[in-house]
DNA sequence: TGTACATCAGTGAACGCGCGTTCACTGATGTAC
DNA sequence: TGTACATCAGTGAACGCGCGTTCACTGATGTAC
């Protein structure tokens, strides 16, 4: 039942991909390794040829939905972003979604492991979301980092607070119609980087 | 082996309270039954002398950790509340912290029920953050709500994001000194409700 | 290029373990007279 | 108020089940000559 050293990467990618997405759905508790292994078509057997632990294929699997939600974003402005992940669309569909919405709060009880891969998909998440501003000074790139840090967790806390209610509820899209307005107002009047008139407050 | 009425109460309401915390600090997942009940001082057959399921003790627990945060923020205004919540303080101690940002993501993957709960509570918390306005007309009024709404997810999101990096990383303190500070700006400003002059374009 | 052998990806049965749940039992509490 | 009996909160053993992990085995692939 050997196989080509090709077709072993290739099914060991296939893997962490039907990882990262039913991960994303389930939570990382919610999956077992033999469940997993026949959504990729194997036996579960054969894991333990790939993977040390299924410790090892979370902070694997995670990785990898990290890296594509940031792939994704890479040429978007931060508007465009905005408009698609505080909708409904990415509200409804945890499968294909952010990994950050789907498993920062299972990431926040995990192993150190996880959470180095979270910090560093946050990483790239945040610099395919600056824009690579013309001229960039130092306090240009600051202002930037700052906009960008303060957007997206403010438009991952609406989808998250959006999908901790009930399916169709008026409150989950309420919440996502009034952030999604006010989160592209905020951009649009960038209070943020420029401290114009009353600064240094709080 | 029988115990007074009132004891039974007690006993019971302790065990809710006992299970809101290990919830918060491990997931729905992350706590058996047998477990919890030890941690209350219990053994595990009394547990369906309480409760139908382990399911119903989760939508119970979850009201009551919820219930518990809206009470706490009664009384202090938005300001005050940022300040508090968006903190390392919160952020660093899930099992006292605020159910929302300790269990959303959980929530989002579980039944009805929970996320029924989840929906009155976020509710009752929004009714608490809302400082009973000087005679509140409609327009007043919905402004209010759009304003506290926007703040409780940007908020939730900052905390869940510290909390996906890993302990004591940069990162981590960096997400949440740049919301604070964004936060308690916009609240300051307060763009919000007034749609002065570029109102409908979105 | 062809043959002989070692490698190893994948299979499927089995492991111990902890899970949620059930159950017979205990004995103090609550109730009926 | 005192006695007799039913109730039921709490105990601890046991249930089936699915979990993560291990292992002997298979047979095509990769390697050495």
């Amino acid at each position: 039942m050997r196989v080509t050293r090709a077709q072993a990467e290739q099914n060991r990618a296939h893997i962490v991909a039907t990882a990262a997405r039913l991960f994303r759905e389930r939570g990382y508790d919610g999956v077992g390794v033999a469940e997993l292994m026949a959504a990729a078509g194997f036996t579960h057997g054969g894991f333990y040829k790939h993977f040390r632990s299924k410790a090892d294929l979370m902070a694997e699997a995670s990785a990898n939905g990290l890296s594509q939600t940031a792939a994704r974003t890479e040429g978007l402005d931060p508007a465009e972003f905005v408009e698609k992940y505080v909708s409904r669309e990415h509200r409804d569909d945890r499968s294909d979604g952010c990994t950050i919405a789907a498993l920062s709060g299972d990431a926040a009880r995990q192993s150190a492991d996880i959470k180095t891969e979270f910090a560093a998909g946050i990483e790239n998440l945040l610099t395919a979301l600056q824009a690579p501003s013309d001229t960039p000074g130092d306090a240009d790139q600051r202002a930037a980092r700052t906009m960008v840090i303060d957007m997206l967790a403010h438009s991952i806390g609406a989808i998250m607070l959006s999908r901790a209610c009930p399916d169709g509820s008026p409150l989950a899209d309420e919440i996502l119609d009034v952030c999604r307005k006010e989160i592209l107002t905020s951009l649009a009047h960038g209070n943020s980087g420029q401290p114009a008139a009353r600064s240094s407050e709080a």
